[in-house]
DNA sequence: CTTGGACGGAACGCGACCGTTCCGACGAAC
DNA sequence: GTTCGTCGGAACGGTCGCGTTCCGTCCAAG
């Protein structure tokens, strides 16, 4: 099967998914766009989310390593800046958007990016690791949270509030973050039974 | 018209709305759920966007007012407590979810949010604004991304990741919080020139 | 030069919703 | 007891995408 096909058919259907949604994509506006027939995406992929499913894990969306940069502040800084680079893009952003709406009728859809998350989490989790390894944060720390402070603010304000955020938000962030993370030492100490739901 | 009748028609539709989407969302499934005609939806709703406007903005989410608790960290358990009680409910989330990215193809749907927005930023505001007053907080915070830091988290717990939050999640965050407040020093000193997008 | 496979394009029958219209039933107002 | 508006339900023609099939073309391998 002839590559430029596949290609030309894998950009218009993310294409289409940013334009109108997944639940309103059709395939058959895919293939027109991309200049194909049907049959020849019908002959790569059985469904819509077959298709999706198999993009999805292609993506290779190639994460940099992460270099020590010796103070935490510093680290997420660098976090930062490249988890901007990938929030900043149109496509991505819709798609994404799109995507945690679908994941709750469509658990394929999850199977297919969990790389992606799992691959976030230890990139995340470095970070924190590092920090305890100089001792600039406790042992104890709720690293579940702490993760969730790294990337929260910067996806709500680019995503969410499809807001800004130049160089200054990205400093401004880090310092507050590294606050944030240096002040989530879990507190045993005031532990209670309480309402988990 | 029958308000009954008015009511079983607007839970219906939420109801269908979380299930397949709004995409995906048929007024005829509406109709025929709340066990009425079609007649009678479109009597009173000329369609689908029209209708979700018209439920979104009369969904009176009633936001209580946030009584002065005297310290920055309390004032912000006591608003994450009021914000996970809207963002634990499962049509809630979902309906959350699908309206952020039907938003960007819809600008009635935006319109019709608005006011809730502005409400809660509002309720955000007071509480910087109430610490600045007591001199928690200096004056040159950047608000902006302090109210961000307010939000984000609790969200990406409960809404994106699909996480939970007990008690001791909302101490923790609460504490957190406070920490990256104070770190949010619009810091003019060393303001650049730099890539905005 | 022949063969075979993928190609773009057109058409198929099918089912889902659209928005509208008509119907007979019901019930409250007068 | 009659009138009038809303009710649930059924049907309408129309549009759209589905997944499949068949066509004639094109090109590379043998």
């Amino acid at each position: 099967m002839q590559s430029d096909v596949t290609d030309a058919l894998t950009s218009a259907f993310f294409e289409e998914w940013a334009r109108v949604g997944f639940a309103a994509l059709s395939l058959e506006r895919v293939a027109k766009n991309a200049g194909a027939g049907k049959a020849a995406l019908y002959r790569r992929w059985s469904s819509k989310v077959a298709m999706a499913s198999d993009l999805l894990s292609k993506v290779g969306l190639t994460l940099f390593e992460l270099p020590d940069t010796g103070s935490l502040e510093a680290d997420l800084l660098a976090f930062l800046l490249s988890l901007r680079r990938v929030l900043r893009h149109r496509i991505i952003q819709r798609v994404t958007l799109d995507l945690l709406a679908e994941i709750a009728r469509e658990p394929a859809l999850e199977r297919a990016i969990r790389p992606f998350q799992e691959a976030r989490r230890k990139r995340v989790k470095t970070v924190i690791d590092r920090a305890i390894a100089r001792g600039e944060l406790p042992m104890t720390i709720d690293r579940e949270t702490a993760a969730d402070f790294m990337v929260s603010a910067l996806y709500w304000r680019l995503v969410v509030t499809g807001g800004r955020s130049d160089r200054r938000h990205l400093e401004t962030l880090a310092r507050m973050t590294a606050a944030a993370i240096s002040a989530a030492r879990a507190d045993d100490r005031n532990r209670r039974l309480d309402e988990t739901r």
